[in-house]
DNA sequence: GGACTCCATAATGTATACCTTTCTACTGCC
DNA sequence: GGCAGTAGAAAGGTATACATTATGGAGTCC
């Protein structure tokens, strides 16, 4: 029984009028740079709403961790959360972890099921492979595709628990992995050995061992933080800061 | 290095004027009935504070389970989720899962500070059973010591990025568990095994294996949300409806 | 008798006004 | 010239007013 596809809703596209999606997108893509901070009448001003929209956006990225407490002060102050390279660990570790034990229930699958997921996967696979091979691939487009792959994982294996974490997460998730296709690159790294884990995965959800399938998706994340951070470093030491 | 304390702040008091607080007090007691419809008007009323915070704490438990959203319409109306034996091995699962990968990291911790987490979760295992023993235990008390025994765990041994998910996890759990002591006194099932468990951990912990330790916290709450489950059916029958 | 439609009611989403608190900047004093 | 105290500005928390939309019931038509 596939659970619905519960709409994506992450930051590919921001309606307007929409004050979380719009603020999320802003702080995903950088264009609120990190230790910025925010008050709820300018950004109402920026978003073009009144404060009580923008006030209950900021109150649900603050849960989500993409906003944090600033200034010293009693009432609390927000300011962009910084990135840092161990909570991007943390993160994809999580993911990693909830990801692999929710999947560990195609074991349960009749052969025809796990078949036609992992044939789902292979081209969702394809597809990003499709992007990541262009010169100069677009990050959106990049990170959707790869959001996508991994995100039909969850659709229809995770429960409605694990599925609501993962989607808290996916917040700060996404704002890592919105760097991580272009600091690659940046860094001269290659994709190659995402295509090999996500092919792994594939392998193992079709032969529908538990064991297998969750290692290989743990393994995925853990080896992605890994990647992400050994990128930030030689981009750091290519360009000088971060 | 000790994480802070981070202040419960699970349902056992309610500060009068904190929404969010008295709202999960009411949803956690079961003072609010699962299923019953919630309107901002009618509980701003009965918290005695306008419908913006009401409408904050009622999208926040919105995020975290506890409220769903009920009728077909477009406009979302509210209503207190059902209470689920799926939902709850769900949420026991994950917060094993959760729980567990964190404490893995006791492993790399020098033998006295093992020692020192070792004694102090003895010691909160103890008095937890100290008010498990009486002949009709307080359930706030109940609830209020088994929380503290894992609470220690999590603050001491989980990232900030799996606290935040265990937190918000907590909503869902803290309403199960409410229920579980009592439950299982009535259907005349014993506190012996969640002894024996805790006890595991402590010896885990005090260890140091990694494997030992996940292994005796997932075990833990897993058994839990079998003992629940069991609970729930015989005092079905015993009472008749559930 | 049942089903459909229309209207009144009430709830949500948004905007704005008010109050308290905090931060800041200016001024005066040491 | 520097520091401290104070006054003003601005932001967060709360309450309320306004607009929009769903809901439920009553009445009518088939």
């Amino acid at each position: 029984m596939p659970k619905p596809p519960a709409g994506a809703s992450l930051p590919i596209s921001a309606p307007e009028g929409d004050a979380y999606a719009q603020l999320l997108h802003l702080v995903v893509r950088g264009d609120l740079a990190p230790g910025t901070r925010l008050t709820e009448p300018a950004l109402a001003l920026r978003l073009g709403l009144s404060r009580t929209p923008v006030r209950e956006a900021m109150q649900r990225l603050q849960l989500e961790g993409l906003l944090v407490p600033a200034g010293g002060g009693e009432r609390p102050r927000v300011a962009v959360a910084p990135l840092d390279i161990d909570e991007a660990r943390a993160v994809y570790q999580t993911t990693g972890l909830l990801e692999g034990a929710g999947a560990r229930g195609v074991s349960e699958w009749p052969a025809l099921r796990r078949r036609t997921l992992a044939t789902a996967l292979r081209q969702a696979d394809k597809e990003f492979r499709d992007i990541a091979r262009a010169k100069t691939p677009d990050p959106a487009l990049l990170f959707e595709k790869h959001h996508a792959f991994h995100q039909r994982i969850v659709d229809e294996t995770a429960t409605s628990v694990s599925r609501a974490l993962l989607h808290s997460l996916g917040s700060r998730l996404a704002r890592y992995e919105w760097f991580h296709g272009p600091l690659l690159q940046l860094a001269g790294l290659p994709f190659a050995p995402t295509y090999d884990e996500h092919q792994a995965i594939v392998i193992a959800v079709r032969s529908g061992s538990a064991d297998d399938v969750e290692r290989a998706i743990r393994a995925n994340w853990t080896n992605a933080a890994e990647r992400l951070a050994q990128a930030i470093m030689r981009a750091r030491a290519a360009i000088g800061s971060y």
